[in-house]
DNA sequence: CTGGAGGATCTTTTT
DNA sequence: GATCCTCCAG
């Protein structure tokens, strides 16, 4: 057993007392209950003692997802039933890999060394990958191609087959790409009608071409670790079936949020030992976006013949008031297995639903009550806000950065994404492996060499007329009269440079390799010598990658961490509130959840209406679902009646959302002379009440109306009820009109487009809605 | 070949 | 507002 610890698990499990199973069975036999299962209640010790066949637990929020899961590995293993390494246990996040990891630590000691198979999709995928390369056309030592890579790369073969691109965008090609690989599409199974969608047909041809290139530069993206470990299965059968002998239980997190292709590659594998236990939520699928089909959860049981399915239904986190907004909102969505949460919990305070006036006063707001809250002893680790798009935390940021209020984000900038890092990287992994023409481009020219546009052409030309890889293409181009003499002594230093490098590989550790390369390079040198004021932090941000280079068994491991373990969430014991996106907090706590933002257009996000319709406005009131259910103690929900979005103002009504939390949960307030922020439920019960009868009002009412339109019939009903039964005379204005804006102050309108004003103001000229200017 | 200026385009969510 | 890209002048 692990020492001492905080995780009541722990202390349990060192507890002596062992309790007989429930019922005669137990006390008949003389079984006892192991103490790692003794805090358990019914529901999830079903779950954890079913360990044969197919299972699916259907685990609500809070209901004790990840200690089943934990608890179910260390059963297996402490009843003997498989050795760590017979168990492949999968989870969607980095960060869920990580928590199951120490709390199995927690649960059983050091066994969790053994458990080579915890881990993501991807990681896993990869770790599979790496041992057969071979077998799909790939090297051992393949690069993982991020995002950004795959984009650059898609580029230059548009480029190639002459299509404009921007026409037709390098990323919407990739989103396509990525939509087949995570259907498990290989370019030979893409079905011919969707094979249109991108460039006249052209989608296809290149997909075709993108993946024999990343062959040729030996890569894949985060696609191919799970779509080229599908194709390994299929073609390979002796390897499935050592996978499939190996993994005598397979463990499954967040199966809602499972794609195609996982979903193929598990049922591969569960057709071995058939003990494939899966974990998840239906209501919490939110990566439909990224490819995932709640289906998989739906039909499970006839994937999986014979399945047990298991209900967690009991809440050890909200208090009711939480609980029942969260679930009349959810209960909204259509198509859901249904669940019905209850708790022990005492009541609680309501969760509290508040207008403001911008995102500003927003973040104001918010920073107040966190600062009234830590005063009466609320420490500030357990608060959070939670936002639907990452531009938002940038008020916040501001707000606590005046203000002096620590705080964290979790997922945010990600260290590895800043250009510094990229390049430094670039280098590494040049050096690990030549074929990385990506790695090559960005870097060749970084620090100046001298070698620009021409010289890369002439290079290009070289290597593909070869068909060869650019550092390949570069060894023989040097020996050759085709580049001039600067340009060619470049270009060979720089080979040279790089393979000096590599010979060290083995003989140093990859942090001081790295210290070396950044050297010698003159990568170094470069910021030094740069005078923009961020240059100091980048030098600072190099020094700090050398050091945590250090923690890595070689210069292969750093790099497949970079590229599958890219969140690097410091773990800070430090007080601080934590400011994530939405999407990031599932599967995390706080007693106080700030939830902003909850405005028509940004939540329900417009886009995601707009592209998936019905199905995308569920998955953004599972969002929301996730958002509220976060919460243990409070959730405080705001929306704001205008908001700064790329540059310009807009104004928004509030969320349907709030429409659709239980009036009996729930306490409303909205700022004066906002709206009518306190909902439409409030204006039915009142609707000439005293704030909301300006003319103001009336006119966003009718600027409601029309912008509205179609979109949510249950608002426009009220909305053109009150614009037909009050002031009948619009107030409406013309150009040349003089007004008033709140924001802008003084202007003049040059242009009037139904509701919207196209507004000259000191500041520069803004579109408006009219209901936000005042005639002046 | 480099650097800077100006212009276009975008920002949902992540492995 | 920010970043990325293109174009033009040294």
């Amino acid at each position: 057993m692990t020492s001492k610890n905080d995780d009541p698990l722990g202390d349990i499990a060192e507890e002596e007392t062992l309790r007989p199973v429930g019922g005669t069975e137990g006390a008949a036999t003389g079984t006892t209950v192991p103490p790692y299962m003794a805090a358990l209640n019914p529901a999830q010790r079903e779950a954890v003692e079913a360990l044969e066949g197919p299972v699916l637990v259907l685990a609500g929020a809070g209901t004790g997802k990840t200690r089943v899961l934990t608890t179910r590995l260390a059963h297996i293993l402490a009843t003997r039933s498989a050795w760590p390494g017979q168990i492949l246990a999968v989870t969607f996040t980095n960060k869920a890999a990580r928590e199951m990891k120490d709390r199995i630590g927690h649960l059983i000691g050091g066994v969790v060394e053994g458990m080579q198979w915890l881990g993501t999709f991807h990681s896993i995928g990869a770790q599979i990958l790496r041992r057969h390369a071979e077998l799909v056309g790939l090297k051992s030592n393949f690069t993982i191609l991020d995002q950004d890579d795959q984009i650059r790369l898609l580029k230059q073969l548009i480029e190639a087959e002459g299509i404009d691109e921007k026409r037709f965008p390098a990323r919407v090609l990739a989103a396509l790409i990525d939509r087949w690989k995570n259907k498990g599409l290989t370019p030979a199974k893409v079905p011919p009608g969707e094979a249109h969608s991108y460039a006249e047909g052209k989608g296809i041809d290149l997909y075709r071409a993108y993946q024999e290139r990343l062959k040729t530069v030996n890569a894949a993206d985060f696609g191919d670790l799970l779509l080229e470990n599908l194709r390994l299965f299929q073609e390979n059968p002796d390897v499935l079936k050592s996978y499939q002998e190996r993994f005598k239980y397979m463990l499954v997190d967040e199966y809602q949020d499972t794609n195609v292709a996982q979903y193929l590659w598990l049922r591969l594998l569960a057709q071995g030992s058939k003990n494939i236990c899966c974990v998840g939520d239906d209501d919490q699928s939110i990566y439909g976006w990224r490819g995932a089909e709640v289906d998989n959860i739906l039909k499970f049981e006839k994937d999986f013949p014979g399945a047990k399915v298991v209900r967690l239904e009991q809440n050890y986190r909200s208090t009711p008031h939480i609980l029942g907004a969260a679930s009349g909102l959810i209960a909204a969505n259509e198509g859901r297995l249904g669940k019905t949460l209850w708790t022990e919990l005492k009541d609680g305070e309501p969760v509290r639903v508040l207008g403001l006036w911008d995102g500003e006063e927003e973040a104001r707001h918010i920073g107040d009550e966190i600062e009234a809250l830590h005063g009466k002893n609320v420490p500030l680790h357990e608060m959070a806000i939670l936002v639907r798009a990452s531009f938002q935390m940038r008020e916040f940021e501001d707000r606590f950065l005046t203000i002096g209020v620590p705080y964290r984000v979790v997922g945010g900038p990600r260290f590895y994404e800043r250009r510094e890092i990229r390049d430094a990287n670039a280098y590494l992994r040049l050096i690990a492996q030549p074929d990385d023409d990506l790695a090559f481009e960005r870097i060749i020219n970084v620090p100046k060499r001298g070698l620009g546009k021409v010289a890369m052409q002439t290079l290009h030309t070289a290597a593909r007329a070869q068909g060869t890889p650019l550092m390949q293409g570069a060894r023989a181009l040097v020996e050759t009269d085709e580049l001039r003499g600067a340009a060619r002594r470049s270009l060979a230093g720089f080979v040279a440079m790089i393979d000096r490098w590599r010979a060290l590989i083995d003989t140093l550790p990859q942090d001081e390799l790295a210290e070396i390369v950044l050297d010698e390079s003159g990568y170094t040198e470069m910021w030094q010598n740069d005078r923009s004021p961020d240059s100091p932090g980048r030098l600072e941000n190099l020094r700090e990658l050398v050091r945590s280079m250090e923690q890595f068994d070689n210069l292969a491991g750093y790099l497949e961490h970079i590229s599958l373990v890219m969140d690097a969430d410091q773990q800070d014991a430090a007080d601080r509130v934590s400011l994530m996106t939405l999407h990031s907090a599932k599967g995390l706590e706080f007693p106080v959840v700030f939830l902003p933002g909850w405005e028509e257009g940004l939540f329900p996000h417009q886009r995601s209406l707009d592209e998936n319709g019905l199905a995308g406005l569920e998955e953004e009131r599972r969002l929301a679902y996730v958002g509220i259910t976060r919460a243990k103690q409070e959730a405080r929900i705001s929306f704001a009646a205008n908001r700064r979005m790329h540059g310009s103002w807009v104004s928004s009504l509030p969320s349907r959302f709030i429409d659709e939390l239980p009036e009996e949960f729930i306490e409303m307030d909205a700022e004066q002379g906002l709206y009518g922020g306190s909902g439409s439920r409030f204006d039915e019960a009142n609707p000439v009440q005293s704030s909301y009868d300006s003319p103001g009002w009336q006119r966003m009412k009718r600027a409601s109306e029309t912008r509205s339109k179609g979109q949510f019939p249950q608002v426009i009903d009220e909305v053109s009820r009150l614009v037909a039964t009050n002031d009948p005379s619009a107030a409406s204005y013309q150009t040349g009109d003089a007004v008033r804006h709140p924001k802008f102050g003084a202007g003049v309108i040059a242009e009037v487009d139904g509701n919207k004003l196209l507004v000259e103001f000191e500041t520069g000229t803004k579109r408006v809605i009219a209901s936000f200017v005042e005639p002046a």
